[in-house]
DNA sequence: CAGGTTTCGTATCGATCGATATGGAAGATT
DNA sequence: AATCTTCCATATCGATCGATACGAAACCTG
């Protein structure tokens, strides 16, 4: 998965799998059939253990806007950890292809549009609680906050800080209004 | 160079360049040496053709605030032209990269660096001019709009369309704080 | 028009890609 | 203990990568 994260899905070859994981081919092909499958176990493994915050700050009990201040914060987190690539692997995995890497490119693709989707119902449900009064619509802001963390992905893999990342993440906050209820009540910025 | 773009620098491959410029490989080797000064051409002129907006946005006689709306609107038509690939070629070209292609890559993280150098200097003469109020850092705003550009970038190459990233970059304008002088005066959000 | 030179496309180079066939060691059965 | 079966690492597969050697066609010179 790491390899995957760092490299990218065709820059990885074989041989770098093979040494990592300590395996022979056969031992490889065995257990994962291919390259493709095993890079789908990889995203899959990699979206329960490294995307957790993302759903976690999206269904707290907590005003629309605190909701995307952690959404923010976590990504700035998780997207900089020691001794993990820089990142998100969704971002990194196959932004180009090759067209014979066309599928794992829009499967790529489909991770990042769920991830959308995902945002762009948390503000749907703050929309419609009265909690995102004016600005732009649900489908814009989603679809602002989601680039703004595969931005901080990029800026992330340039060697960005957490800390740095961070600010980026408040700064791009500021972008949304303020909570018409519960203003500052459970935000520090 | 719309190959490069389009497909990044490891998965375009010489077939494909030689179909798309109808050359033979000799012909190639002599006009450019090797695949990698081939990209660097690409990349120079994918600098001077597409990515003027940068610079005519920077250096206009307008407060830092408008400088930047242009900027970030600019990017959103760049990143969506009909007929060229989505995105920016300094992103896509080689965000995650094999060991042997190290350098590109790192040559293509030098080009988003220095794009958050000249955006940071132009905050900087904004800040000198008292025409950036109080906020965030010169550097930390700097990062977070190259950030947003990545993002839209990215945002692009997922199918997003011109006015999808307008609205993207008019949300992230809102982060910025208003001008302290000139308020609203150039700028018709 | 003949000879010599240059140019250029084809065919191929070694290396590496992802993927697999094969020979030999380990373990089970009689 | 001898034989057979199972399993697994090495060696290699065809395809493709970036890059180049070589032979034929074209052109200038005498």
């Amino acid at each position: 998965m790491h390899l995957f994260w760092e490299h990218g899905y065709e820059a990885t070859s074989l041989a770098m799998l093979r040494e990592a994981m300590g395996l022979t081919p056969p031992q490889i092909y065995n257990a994962f059939t291919d390259k493709e499958t095993l890079f789908r176990k990889a995203l899959t493994r990699y979206h329960e253990t490294e995307i957790g915050f993302a759903l976690e700050a999206l269904s707290a009990p907590v005003p629309t806007r605190e909701a995307i201040r952690r959404l923010l914060l976590s990504a700035a987190e998780a997207y900089s950890r020691p001794g993990k690539p820089g990142g998100c692997l969704f971002v990194s995995g196959a932004l180009a292809a090759s067209p014979q890497a066309q599928a794992i490119a829009d499967e790529l693709k489909a991770y990042r549009k769920a991830s959308e989707a995902a945002i762009a119902e948390r503000l749907a449900k703050g929309s419609a609680m009265g909690d995102l009064p004016e600005g732009p619509s649900v489908e814009g802001l989603a679809k602002y906050i989601a680039g703004v963390m595969n931005g901080m992905s990029i800026q992330a893999r340039d060697g960005a800080s957490a800390e740095e990342l961070r600010i980026m993440a408040q700064t791009a906050l500021a972008a949304l209004p303020a909570d018409r209820q519960n203003r500052g009540a459970s935000s520090k910025e």
